[in-house]
Parts: structure tokens; sequence; C-alpha cells
DNA sequence: GTCTATAGGCTGATAGAC
DNA sequence: GTCTATCAGCCTATAGAC
């Protein structure tokens, strides 16, 4: 063969990184698979030789991006819960993750997307934001908490981003952590850090 | 002239309203004039009588569109703070808001498209989001209660909407009413009502 | 003010050379 | 496996008849 064995294998996972970062930024139905192919350093002809349709890339893309928020996440478990949730929130509502939607988090980019894709995506969508809210569940000691959580973060970051002030990004994203901060941990647990911008 | 005075003003007001729950619905990047125009009982031609282009479109419905839930949520001032809290809650976080966005609040369907818009539609938007911000400020008695409830509310129809099974809906959208009424109540709050399929 | 027709550019997907 | 070339269809916007 012309190509080494396990270079296909790997050129996927490069599609699968790449073309999620433009589809984060730009909208993945506003983005042909001749640019996201671009990105990656091919042609859309490559394209479907790895995947049969633009709509079996979003499966996998979803799949792709949320595990590796999951992974994100799941991470820094050994430290008590307050540290540990003031240490996402500085994380996830921060104004870096506002500016850089191709380096954060799939919901706030993609969610509208997904509810307006077939149920074969939602339903890609479901399994791996159900992983995700189950360890999220464990850590806060319940299932409506994470629930709750998981609504407020990718709902400050999807409006902060449709702000056209900083300073009213930074007023959003503060109320959150604040509001999460205390609803989570009640009122002594250590404040959350201010929004650096 | 042929068109009686007034016509035109009508008219606009209801490619308005038309194309508001047709971008709502379908998203607005991904519905050409000539769809939206069809709609509303008209050619893509006539549309460009009525609006310079489809990014000034973008912002006149925005606007109408944030006005609109604004009035909605400013409505049934006079019952106490948390009858008040309960009813906007069993409001916004329905399944039938879930399952009919072209009926809905414009945050969930089209924030992650603004938020990818020129500076004049974010503009736009923050200047109608921060009246209706100011409004529930007054109501809660908190500038930051009021942007974390704007933000838990349209992410948990955001993701909701992405999702692939009813239950999971249902789960996601009691326990947001659950935390917001106890975070912004206080456990003594009477109980919201869980969502009816 | 609205219509039809059109321009130029983009889209998802396929065919065949290498 | 990737390339170029291509198809048919959609997009925003404009021109000219009525």
């Amino acid at each position: 063969m012309r190509y080494k064995a396990g270079y296909k294998e790997g050129k996927r996972r490069e599609l699968l990184s790449v073309s999620g970062k433009v589809a984060k930024r730009d909208g993945f139905a506003a983005t042909g698979v001749d640019t996201l192919m671009k990105a990656a350093g091919a042609t859309s002809g490559a394209f479907y030789s790895h995947f049969p349709s633009k709509s079996d890339l979003f499966k996998a893309l979803i799949q792709n991006e949320l595990t590796a928020s999951r992974t994100l996440l799941a991470g820094a478990p050994e430290e008590n819960l307050r540290d540990w949730i003031a240490g996402e929130m500085n994380r996830y509502l921060s104004l870096g993750h506002v500016r850089h939607p191709e380096l954060g988090c799939a919901l706030p980019s993609l969610a509208a997307e997904i509810g307006r894709s077939p149920p074969d995506v939602r339903r890609v969508f479901e399994a791996e934001l159900l992983e995700t809210q189950r360890i999220l569940a464990e850590r806060l000691g319940g299932d409506g908490k994470a629930w709750a959580l998981l609504s407020q973060m990718a709902g400050a970051i999807l409006i902060a981003r449709a702000l056209s002030e900083e300073t009213t990004q930074v007023a959003l994203l503060d109320a959150c952590k604040a509001f999460l901060t205390e609803a989570l941990t009640g009122k002594n647990g250590s404040p959350p850090e201010r929004t650096i911008g």
C-alpha cells in the first residue's frame, strides 16, 4: 500500500479535531466541506474517503468534542468540592472562553444547530451529554444540580458571545460565577475570582 | 399611489413577524431570502424594497423579537415575587417552549448566530437585552440574579432542544426550575409545577 | 411595491486520473 | 488516499417590466 498502516486513522482524527475547531468558530452548517478540508490541508474530494456524508462528520465531531470537554471536566478530582467548583467556574466562565469558541465547549457553539438536526445526530449528543451529566451529578451530589450547572454555564457563554461590550460580558460572567458558587456551596464558599480582561 | 398609505409599514411588520418565526425554527443564515419571503406570501425581489440587505433584516428581527419577549416578561407585575417567579419559570421552562422554537424566545434559537455576526448586529442585541436585564434586576432585587436567570433559562432550552429523549428534556427542565426557585426565593418558596408532557 | 429573470458565487457530492 | 473537474442546486442581490 502507498500509505502507512494507521495513516487513515490518524488523518481522521486530525479531520475531527480541525473541523471541530472551525465548526465551533463559524458554525457547522455555515462552513462548507471544502473549507473544512482546506483547514486540514486537503480538498473536498478526500473528505469522502473518511466520512460518508457531512452529517456523519457532524455526529463524529459532536462525540469527539463532548468527550474532550468531559475529560477536561473530570480532571483534578483530588481537591475538595468547593475548590473544584471554583476552579471549573473560573475556567469555563472566562473571557478567554467567550473570545475563543474554537478552543471551547461545543454546547454554546453548536447546541442550537444540533437541536435542528435529525434524531440520529441528537441521539449521539444525548448519549455523550448524559455521561458528562452523570459525572457532574456524582461530584455535586445531585442530578438536578448537574443539569442546572450545565445549563447556566452554557447559556452564559452563549449570551456573552452575542453581546457587544466587554464590560457587559464581564458583568454577566461574574454574576453567574457568584450565583452558582453560592447556590452550589452556600454563602461560606471561597469567593470566585473576578474575571480578568 | 397604487398602494394605500401605511401599507408598506404594515407589510414590513408582517415580514418581521413571519421571518422571525422561520429564523427561530430553521436558523437565520440557513434560511434564504426567497424562503423567508415565500412564508410571508411574496418573492425575494420584494424583500429589497423593505430592507437594504439580509443583515439589516436580522437587526430589525432581533429588535422585534427581544422587545416582544420583554413585553411578555414584564406582564403580570401585580403578584408577589415568588408567584411571579414560579409563573415565569413554568412558562419559559416548558416542553412547549422546547418543541416550538418558532413561538419562543430568540435567545436559545439565535444567540449563537448573533455571536458570529458583525458588531452592528451585536450592538442591537446588547441594547435590547440590557433593557430586559434591567427590568428583571428590578424585580429580583439584583443585577447579578437577572444575568444568572437569563443565562440558565436560555441554556436550559438550548440544551433541551438538542436532546433526543423527552424524558431527558423533562428531567433537565424540572431540575432548572427547582434549582432557580430555591436559589431565587429560598427553600420555603412554593414548589414549581412538574413539567407536563 | 411586486413581479420574473438573471448574475456570480457558494454548497454537497460524485467521477476518473494518479 | 488524494487530486482536479464537474454537476445540480442553493444563496444574496440586482435589473427591468408592470
